[in-house]
DNA sequence: ATTTTCTCCTGCATGC
DNA sequence: TGCATGCAGGAGAAAA
């Protein structure tokens, strides 16, 4: 289901919700006294089964924590706790709600009792998310976390140069490439062929035969859809909700995805579909003209 | 070693 | 209506 975009409307969505400070890289002098920092009475865990399982001890782990702020790493939320960081990735169908009373359904997997009667909820039917522990400050150094490329949307770190280099001299497409997230965080199926759209390259070049040209354009491309998509939202396309219900309208906006066969909306010619590492790839014969 | 394919799981749309 | 099939926004293991 989601991508950075998604999961950054999930992270603004939790945010709100409880009522938390927005993560920032210095917090000292923030203005904490404006932020409530919600207590975990309890942590309920129904089902274990995720694509790892939730650790045993997780309820006890997080009892009594304060909830100090939510940050986004690549596609995971990172719930900075008193003492320790809950790491949370959606997998394909993961998605976190408030739960009034009597609001249980099938593939819960976790409720979050909050101090104060609220229930926040972890639904994943599919069972392709995660939900684990890191200690304070060692959260980076998780296996999850520790390989994962640059955050598109920090210039500092990425580039055309930055993707390039991590390119090097592979011969995979450039779309296997920038969705793994080693090369750059965040970029998903969608938003790949739609990045690789804008930015005019055909989705079967190959990383070696990627100009320095050719990577500023995909570098700025990745940055501008993502941030458009999530200043849309994001993208709902089947099932995907934020925190607060709300579904996403960046789907409306899709110039590739999903469009096999309809005209392009640059020069008309009809969209064309392919397969590759078996998930659908959708490109303009004409405008991404293979390098 | 790198690259491609398969697999994990449920739900839903489609077609017979 | 019922059933089989395929596909879905991720990611890692297995196979090539």
């Amino acid at each position: 289901m989601p991508e950075l975009p998604e999961v950054e409307c999930v992270r603004r969505g939790l945010q709100s919700i409880l009522g938390t400070r927005p993560p920032s890289e210095n917090s000292v002098g923030f203005s904490f006294a404006k932020h409530p920092r919600p207590v975990i009475e309890r942590l309920e865990i129904r089902c274990r089964d995720l694509r790892r399982p939730i650790p045993k001890n997780m309820s006890k782990l997080t009892e009594q924590m304060e909830i100090e702020f939510i940050d986004r790493r690549g596609k995971y939320l990172l719930w900075h706790l008193s003492r320790g960081v809950l790491i949370s990735h959606l997998g394909m169908s993961g998605s976190w709600r408030l739960a009034p009373p009597g609001d249980e359904r099938i593939h819960d997997h976790v409720y979050i009792h909050l101090k104060g009667g609220r229930r926040l909820a972890f639904r994943d039917p599919r069972r392709f998310g995660v939900l684990l522990w890191a200690e304070s400050g060692k959260e980076g150094e998780h296996e999850l976390l520790c390989d994962l490329g640059p955050e598109p949307l920090d210039t500092t770190n990425f580039s055309g140069e930055a993707l390039r280099k991590r390119i090097g001299k592979s011969v995979s497409p450039i779309k296997n490439l920038i969705m793994n997230q080693k090369v750059v965080v965040g970029v998903g199926n969608i938003y790949a062929s739609e990045a690789l759209f804008r930015a005019g390259i055909h989705p079967k070049t190959r990383g070696s035969r990627m100009t320095h040209p050719m990577c500023d354009r995909l570098a700025n491309s990745i940055r501008e859809v993502l941030t458009l998509a999530i200043d849309s939202g994001g993208s709902s396309i089947r099932d995907y909700r934020n925190a607060d219900g709300g579904s996403g309208a960046f789907q409306t906006t899709f110039q590739v995805y999903g469009r096999d066969g309809l005209p392009c909306l640059n020069c008309s010619t009809p969209i064309r579909a392919i397969a590759l590492q078996n998930r659908s790839t959708y490109w303009c014969p004409v405008c991404q003209r293979k390098g």
